[in-house]
DNA sequence: CCCGCACATTTTTTT
DNA sequence: AATGTGCGGG
């Protein structure tokens, strides 16, 4: 629990104050109970900014009789909506159900399904997420016949979202294309949009465009919305993007930028509705997400952009020691151009920060581990009180790796995630494709899935047909008998399908569960069948995820928690829509950052967490490993060349730092192997820029043992223990320089013959099955026993011959 | 039409 | 290192 919820002397606001206001500092109580002109509350890291928020809702209702269904709040994920709207509830009770709550996408998507007809579309649209998007994109490239080399399908899409993001459709795109480069990306835009037309999908940044493009070509859509949100509140603003702060000023008929100022007067015909309240929360210094999009002029500019805007400032911290801060403060400090801001508490020093340099990866990770371990033994610290971050999510691997080893159990928040693994995609795409038949990707992905003998040539055949004939894929196919050059062996196999599609399709509309409809689809189709039948042990998993993705939906079906987009007014009614659709857009909209196990408590209490720094924000853990600090890999290499991105990245730091309540850890690798090549990385120049005598380093590069040590206790390591040296602190220079002069990991490979014996620091002991190739490039392939048969590059495989 | 193999590509971060 | 894509043989 933080500080913020014990205050020191209750009695000394008591006689004066508000339950609302209690204790809660100055500036806190000023932005609880601010009325009138647009608010902006900077709000450092950890300075009970959401506190703020619940109790300014809480607020707005009881004490200025806002109704709760005036009141719109955006967050940055479903998880955090939903935590806000619960502890607005626990204050004002259960008219709180009402308000809207939610993510950007998820409100829009929710004005869409009610406006979208609009604008040609379809109320059932389907979502379609990177990997759709990204299958769409490779046929549209194709079909354009563009070099896949000069135009690769995510680029391009990094393209068209950026364009989005501004608020850009193909049309303008096209106009401002200044080279034939710009102008085949924007075809490819225009292509791209036609068909997602067409298969009556939106992409994510869709959503948010459609939805502002929506307001502003349509008053009375505009005017409704704005006379129901009298109240809009916007969390972790300084992420928003050019879109969504258009949306936010359509919504509040906030108008006081010069474009939306003139489009405003050719509206003045139609009545005028007075401003809504508007309250942004945010931090300039934790803004990460400019490469999709966020813009930080939107925080930094507040004040121009809303000339009678308020300002409030909250810096006291509840969460960190004061050496944490100390250390985020000196580092975020290397940016230019920040307005001053610095976090304090009067919570004490607390520990000095511990760093670590390891050999190589696995050290690192070993010595992660072999800390989780003390402190849960002697410093009364549970493994969930415990996160682990790195930069990007390749890194968990190896963390995984010696976590499965320990024994400690451990979650991994994002990565592969649930939801983007291939089977539950097919599961996914069978069900949205039920829904939505004009909706190719998913239907195309499912039509040889399983091998159902129609090949390329017979789904040429077809598409050639809908392209004669003007109609979708799917009508397509069940005219399929009109389909010229098909074979008959091909047709009578397309027949067999449609049949399947058609009973499944009749489930829908009797509105059948959805778990009920995925149980069938696994099973008609075939699905289920072809993973049980085959030898693969990954198939063991497969079915396993399928058998989770039927449990979510089952548990959807019969706890219907209202979703992100759910109707209040079903909600209050106990209607809750617990249809496909409605389930298939639950499943769009999750994020990394929803799955987080929420109360550390009761089965989750012995569980480390794992995450990226990006998933890592709006989180506090007692204890927080930092780790991969390391130039080019945090700073990422990408942003090496570039101050802007650099200064991104100095933010992530900010924000990784400052997710510590009372320990820090901080550690880089001497060696890191990427793309399975080894690479030695100078420390990241962050270190430098933390103050020398904070951070007590159990090992610098200086006491990098000895390589090769023979003692394989345990199997686990082929590094010595470290010693436990001198706490001399090296300043990073120092360290560098050492670094450098010892970036020689010079591993002899060892010559191994079949039949030799070895052991392997994560599959154990083996046996030499054949070794090819000479030297620097020898691959022997091991047979570990129960683990298998690997093939392993001899230079860089953990191996040992015994 | 399907399977197996070689090869290229992968890694930023995410709603 | 691991996974997806493109080709040739069956």
């Amino acid at each position: 629990m933080s500080p913020i919820d014990a205050p020191a002397d209750p009695a000394l606001f008591e006689h004066r104050d508000h339950p609302l206001l209690d204790g809660l500092n100055e500036p806190q109580r000023a932005a609880v109970t601010h009325a009138g002109a647009p608010l902006l509350v900077v709000a450092g890291a950890g300075s009970g900014k959401t506190r703020v928020l619940t109790r300014r809702i809480a607020w707005l209702i009881n004490e200025r009789k806002a109704h709760p269904g005036s009141i719109l709040a955006i967050t940055f994920t479903n998880k955090a909506a939903a935590e806000m709207k619960e502890r607005v509830e626990a204050l004002v009770g259960k008219r709180a159900r009402i308000m809207w709550v939610s993510t950007f996408h998820s409100a829009c998507v929710r004005i869409l399904r009610k406006e979208i007809d609009r604008v040609g579309f379809k109320s059932n649209f389907s979502i379609y997420d990177a990997a759709d998007s990204k299958r769409l994109m490779t046929l549209v490239l194709r079909d354009l016949e563009l070099d896949p080399k000069k135009y690769q399908p995510n680029a391009v899409l990094h393209w068209v979202s950026d364009q989005k993001n501004e608020l850009r459709d193909a049309e303008d795109a096209a106009k401002e294309a200044r080279n034939s480069f710009e102008e085949a990306y924007a075809k490819a835009f225009s292509n791209y949009q036609r068909r997602l037309r067409e298969a009556n999908a939106l992409d994510f940044d869709d959503l948010i465009m459609t939805t502002v493009h929506l307001l502003q070509a349509f008053p009375d859509v505009r005017e409704n919305y704005r006379r129901r949100f009298r109240h809009v509140l916007v969390d972790e603003y300084q992420d928003t993007n050019h879109a969504q702060y258009s949306l936010i000023q359509q919504l509040c008929g906030q108008s006081f930028e010069i474009g939306t100022a003139l489009e405003e007067q050719g509206a003045e015909a139609a009545e005028r509705v007075e401003p809504s309240e508007l309250m942004v929360v945010g931090d300039a210094d934790q803004s990460i997400y400019a490469f999709r999009g966020a813009d930080i002029r939107n925080i930094m500019d507040f004040e121009q952009d809303f000339p009678d805007a308020t300002t409030i400032l909250l810096e006291q911290n509840y969460r960190s020691t004061q050496t944490i801060l100390t250390a985020a403060n000196s580092v975020i400090g290397n940016n230019r151009g920040r307005k001053p801001k610095r976090l304090w508490t009067d919570a004490g020093a607390g520990e000095r920060i511990v760093g670590y340099v390891s050999d190589d990866e696995h050290d690192e990770a070993r010595f992660v581990s072999e800390e989780i371990d003390k402190l849960t033994d002697d410093a009364g610290v549970r493994p969930a009180d415990v996160a682990v971050f790195y930069r990007t999510n390749a890194q968990s691997r190896v963390f995984e790796e010696v976590f499965i080893r320990t024994g400690q159990p451990y979650k991994v928040v994002g990565g592969v995630r649930f939801y983007e693994r291939k089977e539950v995609r097919d599961a996914l795409a069978y069900l949205r494709m039920l829904v939505n038949t004009a909706d190719e990707i998913s239907l195309r992905r499912v039509l040889n899935t399983p091998k159902r003998g129609i090949g390329e040539r017979a789904e040429a055949c077809i598409a050639a047909l809908a392209d004669r004939d003007r109609i979708t894929f799917w009508e397509a196919l069940t005219r399929a008998a009109e389909a010229p050059g098909l074979a008959t062996r091909s047709l009578k196999n397309i027949e067999a399908f449609v049949a399947i599609v058609q009973e499944l399709q009749s489930m829908v509309e009797a509105d059948e569960r959805p778990d009920v409809i995925l149980e069938s689809v696994l099973e008609r189709s075939g699905y289920l069948t072809e993973l049980e039948a085959s030898d693969d042990p990954q198939d063991g998993t497969r079915v396993e995820n399928l058998a989770e993705l039927v449990a979510v939906a089952r548990e959807f079906a019969e706890d219907p928690q209202p979703g992100p987009s759910a109707d209040p007014a079903e909600v209050e009614a106990g209607t809750v829509a617990v249809g496909l659709g409605d389930f298939l857009e639950r499943v769009a909209l999750v994020a990394d950052a929803d799955q987080i196990p929420d109360s550390p408590d009761g089965d989750d209490s012995g569980v480390v967490t794992l995450m990226t720094l990006h998933t890592a924000k709006g989180l506090e853990f007692p204890v927080v490993f930092l780790t991969g600090l390391e130039d080019g890999v945090f700073p990422h290499q990408r942003s090496l060349g570039d101050q802007p991105e650099l200064e991104e990245e100095r933010r992530l730091a900010y924000v990784g730092l400052t997710r510590a309540q009372s320990r820090l850890y901080i550690s880089r690798a001497l060696v890191r192997s990427a793309w399975g090549a080894p690479s030695h990385n100078p420390a990241s120049r962050f270190l430098d820029e933390l103050p020398v005598d904070l951070v007590d380093w159990r090992r610098t590069a200086a006491e990098q043992t000895r390589w090769g040590r023979s003692d394989l206790s345990g199997g686990s390591t082929r590094l010595g223990i470290p010693t436990d040296a001198g706490r001399r602190n090296f300043s990073s220079a120092a360290l560098r320089a050492d670094a450098a002069s010892k970036a020689k990991p010079a591993r002899e490979i060892p010559s191994l013959s079949p039949g030799d014996r070895v052991a392997h620091d994560s599959f154990g002991l083996g046996t030499v099955v054949a070794v090819e190739g000479a030297a620097e490039k020898s691959v022997a392939s091991i047979d570990f026993g129960s683990e298998g048969v690997k093939r392993l590059l001899l230079r860089y495989a953990p191996v040992e011959k015994l």
